[in-house]
DNA sequence: CTCCAGGGTTTGC
DNA sequence: GCAAACCATGGA
């Protein structure tokens, strides 16, 4: 199915962007997942885009998902960015806050914690895969990511062996909690930010940082910020300990993304 | 081999 | 309240 985006919309930004760790580039398509659902997107022009869904998905699963419903244009062209922002604002054009799955996103982030998004990765497939729900797809088959029920049955080995380290234990409690009450994610939704930060933080091995992760990326609270070593340093480097951020409103947490973006671009640089 | 990674918890003051 | 030590492992 073809399918027409008028708004700011870059598969291959969105995936070099560190929300989302099992997005993958397949030639010269793009696969997202979330839940029960692949996609694999490419793009035939400017606009047009070749989805592998129906209308029916597209309008239920992906629209959502991408945050189509908000036009991204029309909030760059609103703020007044200040020079080092103009310029990750133009770099990221096309990025978008991806409303993800709660639970997924959770434990990525838990596990993200002192690890590169290379490595993040790899924990992430090797963890999907010990739910053993394969989909298949026309291309190739995946492992739909394990819900909370589906880890509480598996062993601590499992868990090392997907490189977890230190978070074993963080990963187990949150199972724990998720699987004993299936709909707490869900409900939270309800919570306005400070609530949610605060419940969100209650899980052992969420702080700060990975709570922000998902409010942006799960909940969709586009004025939370995470504040990561990249962010920090932008913070410390450029704006000599002043954080801009909040400046940005409820937009705050899409100006970081662009940030994000163009640090992991600029690495090198940053020394 | 060495260094570091989208941090958080625990401990000590 | 704050700073420092400590945490397991893969990727570069």
């Amino acid at each position: 199915m073809i399918v027409t985006l008028t708004d700011d919309f870059d598969p291959n930004k969105i995936l070099n962007s560190g929300q989302c760790f099992r997005c993958r580039q397949i030639g010269e398509m793009y696969r997202f997942m979330t839940g029960n659902h692949v996609i694999y997107i490419r793009a035939e022009s400017a606009t047009k885009y070749d989805v592998s869904c129906g209308p029916a998905e597209w309008e239920k699963i992906w629209i959502p998902y991408f945050d189509l419903g908000k036009n991204y244009r029309s909030i760059r062209h609103a703020i007044n960015p200040d020079g080092f922002m103009k310029e990750a604002v133009s770099a990221g054009k096309g990025i978008r806050i991806l409303r993800q799955d709660a639970w997924e996103t959770l434990i990525s982030f838990i596990i993200s914690q002192r690890k590169s998004i290379p490595a993040i990765r790899t924990c992430i497939e090797a963890l999907a895969r010990l739910g053993r729900e394969t989909i298949h797809t026309e291309y190739e088959t995946v492992y739909a990511f394990p819900t909370a029920s589906v880890l509480a049955d598996i062993s601590d080995r499992c868990f090392y062996d997907c490189g977890l380290g230190y978070r074993v234990p963080y990963v187990k409690n949150a199972v724990a909690t998720f699987s004993r009450n299936k709909m707490l994610l869900q409900d939270w939704a309800n919570l306005d930010d400070m609530s949610l930060l605060s419940m969100l933080k209650t899980i052992h091995g969420v702080g700060d940082k990975v709570a922000n992760c998902v409010m942006l990326f799960a909940y969709g609270r586009t004025a939370c910020v995470p504040i990561d070593t990249w962010i920090a340093r932008i913070i410390t480097e450029k704006y000599g300990g002043q954080n801009p951020f909040p400046g940005y409103g409820a937009n705050a947490g899409i100006m970081q993304q662009y940030a994000f973006y163009y640090i992991q671009q600029h690495r090198a640089e940053m020394t």
